[in-house]
DNA sequence: CATGAATGAGTTTTCATTCAT
DNA sequence: GATGAATGAAAACTCATTCAT
């Protein structure tokens, strides 16, 4: 192997650690030397590989997203997206979003704290506008198809966001509604008013 | 001034001063001198009238939850509120909470703090929770009259859900998306959809 | 009661908070407001009745090094200690060192609190060097009516000591050993060795 | 030097900086950077070696007890004090305590000083009783030979009690007493009570 | 590349002391 | 005489970062 893709392969490996440490102890309160040490590394070894600590955060953003990103090319390639009719599409989409996004409590965990670091941190809060940017244009993409592109943005903006909001109930308030169970009985909902696309 | 009262004004003062520091920087990296300075007070004043940092976190959040609830009191007071119909009832509701909690970014960033700082704290956890609790059941009474519990709830929960992930749009993507629009545009839509009780 | 006596009184009551203080927490960790809250009494009024801190430590030792004398005084004159014989005065000392002195576990307690701050600390070390200078004369003057003065000093001295290595086992190793038994078996042959005044 | 050595140096390093701390102030009093000072080291390096300040003391107890511990037994050894006649061992016995225990005055210092810690400080209480009872236990195998158990266990612990009284006497009465002379004129006394074994 | 020792700035917390009311 | 609010110095502890080996 490489020196350049070794050390591209340790630089994975230090984001995954840092995304188990994440799912304990919010980012700021997790040292180098925790990240190092899931990651079983010498901690002198993280500032080889990054600049300081907000390199670190920064690339392991880039990381989390293209993963992301990349499952859901895969995905949908395998899905034949692009060649289904625009219903298919749409529940498709919608499935995957709920069950690879909405439902997944590790992500949610990781991107509240992602939320939160963007309020202080401009390269951050870059960072995190594009995910979203990215997310809804890919909705607006199968959408748009049969509307104006601007009902499609207002559908999927708002699309997005009950999702999102979903996504926080489902890891706080879940003991005390069934927070799984009233996305299922909205996913199909929310799929008719787009099909009608009256907003 | 009594006593008494002195020592509650200067927590809520001190709770005001935490406020401000939150729109600048992360409750983490806020530093007791950060508040007490905030506060104009002497830094050890802030461990006079608190036993620590988590202490004045605890008495902040209880008292940003008792101020807005308070105000909605008065406001559904003053509107007589419970003698309205039920459509009047919904729409004052739903506009209340889009101009004062959904589109109101001060609160939107703190609580986004918030949220954060409940992923790995317990008792902040519970405060969050009771929150949500609180502002679900205020729709629950509102829309219960006309439909069954079950439904008034899960319309309650996606209702808000739907409004907080707006919330976060709004401060994070409003240079991207016209989000307070999308918002407005889903208002009436939102509305139809409780009045129709058709999940 | 006059403003002086007042002032008298309060400063005993301090002093007498401090001895509870000392039973639980050394000194240093003893706080102005414990030994206030002790005394019932406002933090700032200790600072109207002594200089500070250390003063009041020097009051306390005063206090507590005359109430043990005038506690001796009282009982020597009930015991007409100077009218006895050798033998019964010293039996009597003995008893009297042993149970008041040695055996009392608070004021074994505090004399080792006591003894550490005057490592350290001149005006304490004088104070503790006066204690035993008194407690060792007292003895002498009972001894000393039958040998030298130099005898009588060697043997008051070694008995004092004993009594106070005894003292600091008896809080620290009673669990381990029999350490008041060990003293009981020992005073009758102390008092012989002191009356064969044979060094 | 290897690295787990250089650990353990260091650490024996800072034990003997905080023993030449504490002939100057109280342990509390002692500040983490006064230790650090005293061992050419930076301050952090005292949290780097020890979890905080409690495990520095804990350590350093350890160190010292041990440090005498060894110097008696390769002593104990040069002396070939097993084979020695009870009257011999016992002579030198006292010598040994009397030489290096008794009129060590640094050593009496910091032993006045860990009393005092004990009082308050359950870890510490054990570790202090734990020396006493090797240091009579010592002195029980020497008499023991020759006398019952029991016997042997209440010459110790007075024999101990009394030179730990006249350790207290030597570094705080001094300029008033001979107490140094008192102690070798009892010397010979104690080994003769010891030897007759009558209590 | 790897290790872990070293640095020092920064943060929370405690508390004696002062002082206005 | 009381009270308790205010001050600020001092201390323990944390941790990103650097660097010699």
């Amino acid at each position: 192997m490489g020196r350049r893709i070794l050390k591209n392969t340790r630089r994975e490996e230090i984001a995954q650690a840092l995304y188990r440490c994440l799912l304990r102890k919010p980012f700021v309160r997790t040292t180098i030397k925790d990240i190092a040490k899931e990651a079983n590394l010498n901690h002198g070894m993280l500032h080889y590989y990054f600049k300081d600590k907000e390199e670190i955060l920064l690339y392991f953003l880039d990381w989390i997203v293209a993963l992301h990103l990349d499952d859901f090319n895969t995905w949908a390639q395998k899905q034949k997206l692009k060649g289904r009719s625009f219903n298919e599409a749409l529940s498709l989409a919608m499935d995957y979003a709920k069950n690879k996004i909405t439902l997944n409590e590790e992500l949610a965990k990781i991107f509240i704290e992602v939320w939160e670091i963007a309020l202080y941190h401009k390269k951050v809060r870059v960072k995190l506008q594009y995910v979203y940017k990215e997310w809804i244009e890919q909705l607006v993409a199968i959408i748009g198809k049969e509307t104006t592109k601007k009902n499609a943005t207002t559908l999927s903006v708002a699309t997005v966001a009950f999702l999102e909001g979903i996504s926080l109930f489902h890891i706080m308030l879940s003991d005390i509604y069934p927070v799984k169970d009233i996305l299922n009985s909205f996913e199909k909902k929310i799929e008719l008013v787009i099909k009608n696309r009256n907003i």
